[in-house]
DNA sequence: AATGAATGAGCTTTCATTCAT
DNA sequence: GATGAATGAAAGCTCATTCAT
C-alpha cells in the first residue's frame, strides 16, 4: 500500500503529487488513506522510513563481519548501488525530495548518520588494524565525503538508466579506497606554505 | 531584492514558500515582486542564476592558470567551502532545492556540467603530467564523485555554523586529492577474486 | 444547479460574475461548482448550451410542418416570446452575454445561424408557394432583419415585466409578416431618383 | 484621445482592456488618463455617449424635414449604415460591450429609445399623412422592432467588412417600409381562429 | 503638469482534510 | 468499515487606482 504512495511521490514530488492520485494509485478512496496512514506528510515520513529501512538491511546483509576492511566496503557499496539501480524511481527521487523539503530534513538526516557511523565504524577498525589513530571529527567527515561521493554517483545512477549498478561500485571505491588507503597509511596533505 | 526571495526559498523550499512571504520579506508589496522578476519559477529561475553565477566566479577568480594541480583543486576548494560557508541559503537554494524540483533539474545540471568539466580538465592535466591517460567515462565518474563528495561536506557545513569553511576544504583536499594522486600513479582498485 | 450560474451570469454579466457568488447563490461551496461543472469558461457554456436548447425545443415542438407558413412562422414567434417572457435571465445570459463575450460568439453564432436557416426556409417555402424566387443574399438578410427585430422585442420584453408575451408576439408578426408578405408578392422598394 | 479607448474598448472588450493599454495607445501616461478621463467605468461612458452623439448626428444631418416618410426613413437609414460601415469596429463592439454591461445598460437603453423616438415620430406624422391613427404602444414596439432590425443587420455589417452599407440599408428598407406601408394603411394581420 | 513606482483588493483554481451515508 | 460528497483555506496572479517625485 506504501508502494502506491512511494510511486506516485517518485513521480510527481511531495509537493505535486496528490492524495486524490496516491489513493487512486492504490486502488482504495481516500479517507481510507488517511484512516492507515495518516497525514500527507506522515506518509511521506513513512515513506522515507520503510525505503531507508530496505536500504539499510540490504546493505547490511552484505557487510559480512568477517570480511576486511576493502572487502567490506566493496560489499557495501556494491549493496548499496545494486539497490539504488533496482530502484532508481523510489530511491533516487525520495532523497532528492527529501533532502528539499525541509519537514523532512531531520529524517533524512537521521538516515545519513546512520549510515555515516557504519562507515566510520569499518574506517575505525582499518585504521586499528594498521595500528593508527585519527581524530573522531576528521574520521565523521572522512565518512560524510564517502557518503556524499556515494549519493552522488547514485544520482548518477539513477539519471543514466543503462549504467550498471556494480560498475559504478567499483569506480567509487577507486576513489574512495585508494584515497582513503592512503589516509590510513598517514599520508596527509596540506596547504602548502600557509 | 533577490536576497529575500533566496532567504525564502532556502527556508521554505520551492513550493512552500509563498509569493506574499517574499513580497514581506523584501519588504515591497507582491504586484513589485512580480513587476520586476515575473512568475514564481522566473524569480526561482533568477535566484537560481545568480547564486550560481556568483559561486562559480568566487572559484573561477581563485584558480590560477599556473598553479600545479593540486595547488588548483585546493585553491577551488578553498573558494568553495568559503562561499558555502559566506552563503548559507545561498547553497540552499542552489541545491537541495533545484535538484529536487523537477522543473530546474536542468538549470542545475547544466551548472553542476560546468564545474565536473572543469575538475575533470584539472585531472586530465595532471595525468598528462605524468604522461599517463584514463577512460573519458571513468574521468567523469571521478569528477563526480569529487563534485559529490563536496557538496555533501557544503551540506554537512551549511549544518554546521560554527565549523571553519578552510578546515573542511583541508579536509576535502585530503579524500580528494590521496586519492586521486594514486589513481593518477597507475593504481587501481578492482574487486578481488571476482 | 445551473440555474443559480444562469441567474448570475445574467445579473451581473460574464465578467463581473463571480465564482464566490455563484457558489453561494446555489447553496453550495465553490469547490463543488469545480467539481461538477469545471471552469468558469465551461460553465458559462453550460449555461449557453442549455437556455438555447431549451429554446430551440420550445420553438420546434410549435412549429407544426403541417401548419401554413404564417402560421408556422406565428407558432415559431408566440413561441419565442412566451420563452423569453418566462425565461428572462436565461435571455440575459443568451443574448446579451455571449453575443459581447467574443470566446463565446461562436458558440452564439452557430445558434442564431440555426435560427436564421429556420426563417429562411420558411421564407423560401413561402415563396415557392407563390411561384416566386428571391436571391440567398437577400434572404439571409431579410431573415437576420426579422431575427434582429425578434431579439430587440425580446429584449424589451425582458425589460417590461408586465408586457404580454403573446401581444408582443402578433406586434411582431404584424411587422415581419406583413412587410415579408409584400415582398413575396415582388412588391421591392428602392430608393427613388438615384 | 478619446480614439484610443475606444479602440481598445472595441479589441478587448471592457473587461479585458487594461487602463494600462489604453493610455499606451493613447501614448500618455495612466495617471493622465484618470486625470482627464476619471475611472475606467466614466471612461466607457464617455466613448459610449461620444459614439452615440456622433451617430445621433449623423443621422438627424440626414433625415431633412422636409422629405416624404419614406424619403426620410431611407435617408436615416442610409446615414445609419453608412455610419456603421464606418466605424464597425468602435459601434459594433461598444454597442454590444454595453448591452452585455449591466452598468452600462441605461445609458445604452436611454440612446434607444431617443432613436426609437425618432422613428416613432416618423411613423406618426406617416399615419396623420394617411389620415389614420395607431395606439401609442402599438407604435412604440413597431419603432422598437425597426430600431432592433437595423441593430442586428448593423451587427452583421459589422461582422462582414467586404459589405456595401448601402446596399443593406437597401434591404433594411424592403423589410421595414414594406411592412410598415402595410400598416399604415390598416392592413393588421391577427391570429386566426383564437 | 506629468509619471514611475507602488499597492489593496479580488479572482480563479486547487487541495488536504473530513462528514454523513 | 468504506466512500462519495463537501469544504476551508490558501496560492498565484492581475489590475484599477493613487502617491511621491
Amino acid at each position: 500500500m506504501l508502494d502506491a504512495a512511494v510511486r506516485v511521490f517518485s513521480r510527481r514530488g511531495f509537493h505535486a503529487a496528490s492524495m486524490d492520485e496516491i489513493a487512486d494509485d492504490a486502488g482504495i478512496s481516500k479517507p481510507m488513506v488517511y484512516a492507515y496512514l495518516g497525514t500527507k506528510e506522515e506518509l511521506f515520513v513513512a515513506c522515507l522510513h520503510r525505503e531507508g529501512t530496505r536500504l539499510m538491511e540490504a546493505i547490511a546483509e552484505a557487510v559480512a563481519p568477517d570480511l576486511t576492511p576493502d572487502g567490506q566496503l566493496w560489499s557495501g557499496l556494491r549493496a548499496f548501488f545494486r539497490f539504488v539501480g533496482a530502484h532508481r524511481d523510489g530511491w533516487g527521487v525520495l532523497y532528492r525530495q527529501a533532502r528539499a523539503q525541509q519537514p523532512f530534513a531531520d529524517n533524512l538526516a537521521e538516515m545519513r548518520e546512520r549510515m555515516v557511523r557504519v562507515v566510520g565504524v569499518m574506517l575505525a577498525q582499518a585504521l586499528a588494524a594498521e595500528g593508527r589513530e585519527i581524530r573522531d571529527t576528521d574520521l565523521e567527515v572522512m565518512a560524510y565525503a564517502l557518503v556524499g561521493a556515494s549519493e552522488s554517483l547514485a544520482d548518477w545512477l539513477a539519471d543514466h538508466p543503462e549504467a550498471d549498478p556494480d560498475k559504478t561500485a567499483t569506480r567509487m571505491m577507486n576513489v574512495a579506497w585508494l584515497g582513503a588507503a592512503q589516509l590510513l597509511r598517514g599520508d596527509v596533505w596540506h596547504p602548502s606554505g600557509e
